[in-house]
DNA sequence: GCTGCCGGGGC
DNA sequence: GCCCCGGCAGC
């Protein structure tokens, strides 16, 4: 228990760098290795690290506190096969360099004595043949720097025991704030899309593709984090940088933008919330006979910029073009196995998209993810003309009304009957028989501002009160006396759930 | 009058 | 959201 402890603390600590010793150490459980007799202050170690904006560590102490905190123009760039010299377990180590993520500064190193991989960060890794351990170069770190500078890669390793699940609470509570700072939930209105901030936009991809493992370390797509699980989880980059956005968008859980079941952070977490009928925003282009869904607005709009609006036009006219060719719609996170069967090949087989436009603006970097999700029956609509999804919701539990996506034109008067929708969820009730009928005064064009169309079944019943049913009631079936045996509907003297018409 | 249930309201 | 109830309408 305690190791799955540490192993969850170090998945979760946002402190710095941990170092695991996978091959030296049972079951390759990440262990805190410490310098011996250098147990350093721990507030003064965590003055060794300030965290970025990039997620990645800088040194402050030596570099001083007033100095920018950007990488130093001189910062080594370490090569794969490189042969550097790290510390480990207090004593230097010839290692060779796997992997440098010169986002997070991070050096996956290779101890072939020790027989083990590690991950170092960049300042804590020396070349060997340029810098000796023993021979500190002019103005270099003397020997007890270097030493101090070692320790800051375990400066987050402090013994905790008694105030680790504290500790954990407050990195768990720190990561849901995070988290839901960019959750689709307060994403702001459609309205105000054209004036996204590049960092609001930059944000999007990281809620939308669901995968924020590596959010910070692994921004080279697989190669970082692949295999062990060294990597830190760093918070969610404020500022989107373009491999940020490549990774996001290769991920493997770019088809499922709310699975977080891979996400590291709520790993063996009892599933906080699930997204029972949770409703994701999507957007689906109404080009003619095009359809296609996406779930961030850079790729919606990208999508309309470059597969219809084309790239002559001039930038700031598409650029407002493009808002006009898509629409907001409501997505009911459920499984729907009868839509999934309805869905058409199309949409089944929409390959993912990965856009590499390494000098186009940052929003145009980001992933344009075909939706794949059966749910959304995007398949019946992805070749037909523009349309909604009319989000249609049972206002009272008791009526056990599932809620249903119709999708409809917004621009025909269309009249649709609960009956129509229980042809496709049967578990409607077919009691339900008033008529939901709205007329669009826009005309027939596809320019359709983007507004989140959400339409609840008419209060108002159109002056016909429901026929009273054939069938026996609860009330008849047990009578008064046993009121307890009806059906909820029944003692709420609402429409009978149990004995159907 | 009995019954079903809509709409409204309290909590 | 859960629960209750006044009141209306069909029988």
């Amino acid at each position: 228990m305690a190791s799955v402890l540490s192993r969850r603390l170090g998945k979760r600590s946002l402190l710095g760098t941990r170092v695991s010793a996978p091959g030296a150490l049972a079951d390759g459980v990440l262990v805190a290795t410490q310098v011996p007799g250098l147990q350093t202050d721990l507030g003064q170690a965590s003055a060794h690290t300030v965290p970025r904006e990039d997620g990645s560590c800088a040194p402050s102490a030596e570099e001083s506190s007033q100095a920018p905190r950007f990488p130093s123009p001189g910062r080594q760039q370490l090569c794969a096969g490189q042969q550097v010299l790290v510390t480990y377990n207090g004593q230097e180590r010839a290692g060779l360099v796997e992997q440098h993520n010169p986002l997070s500064d991070k050096v996956k190193v290779l101890l072939p004595e020790q027989g083990l991989q590690a991950c170092w960060r960049v300042q804590d890794v020396r070349p060997a043949p340029l810098q000796p351990p023993t021979l500190p170069a002019a103005g270099g770190p003397s020997p007890a720097e270097a030493l101090q500078r070692s320790v800051s890669s375990n400066i987050d390793v402090p013994k905790r025991k008694a105030d680790a699940a504290v500790e954990m609470d407050e990195m768990v509570a720190a990561m849901v704030l995070t988290s839901l700072s960019c959750s689709p939930v307060v994403q702001s209105p459609p309205a105000g899309e054209s004036g996204i901030p590049p960092s609001r936009a930059a944000c999007d991809p990281w809620k939308e593709s669901g995968d924020v493992s590596d959010s910070g370390s692994s921004t080279t797509s697989g190669h970082w984090s692949g295999g062990s699980e060294i990597s830190t989880p760093s918070p969610p980059h404020p500022a989107g940088s373009p491999k940020y956005s490549s990774e996001a968008l290769s991920s493997p859980q770019a088809d499922d933008g709310f699975e977080t079941d891979s996400d590291p952070f709520l790993l063996d977490e009892p599933a906080p919330r699930k997204r029972k009928n949770s409703v994701k925003v999507m957007y689906k282009c109404l080009w003619p006979s095009c359809g296609k869904v996406l779930r961030s607005i850079v790729g919606i709009k990208r999508h309309v910029k470059t597969q219809h609006l084309g790239d002559s036009a001039d930038s700031d006219q598409r650029k407002r073009e493009e808002d006009f060719y898509y629409t907001e719609v409501q997505v009911k996170e459920e499984p729907a196995p009868e839509a999934a069967a309805a869905a058409s090949p199309t949409s089944a087989s929409t390959p993912i998209i990965i856009h590499q436009q390494a000098l186009a603006k940052p929003e145009a970097l980001l992933v344009e993810q075909p939706v794949l999700e059966p749910a959304l029956a995007s398949g019946a609509l992805s070749q037909s003309a523009p349309s909604s999804f009319w989000h249609i919701q049972a206002d009272h539990a008791y009526q056990a009304l599932p809620s249903i996506q119709i999708p409809v034109s917004p621009h025909i008067f269309t009249s649709i009957s609960w009956a129509t929708a229980t042809s496709t969820l049967p578990s409607l009730s077919p009691v339900r028989s008033r008529s939901l009928s709205f007329s669009e005064p826009q005309p027939p064009t596809p320019m359709l501002k983007s507004h989140l169309i959400v339409a609840s079944p008419p209060r108002v019943s159109i002056g016909t009160r429901k026929v009273r049913g054939e069938a026996k009631k609860c009330r008849k079936v047990y009578g008064i006396e046993h009121r307890d045996q009806w059906c909820t509907a029944c003692r709420w003297k609402k429409a009978c759930q149990r004995f159907l018409d």
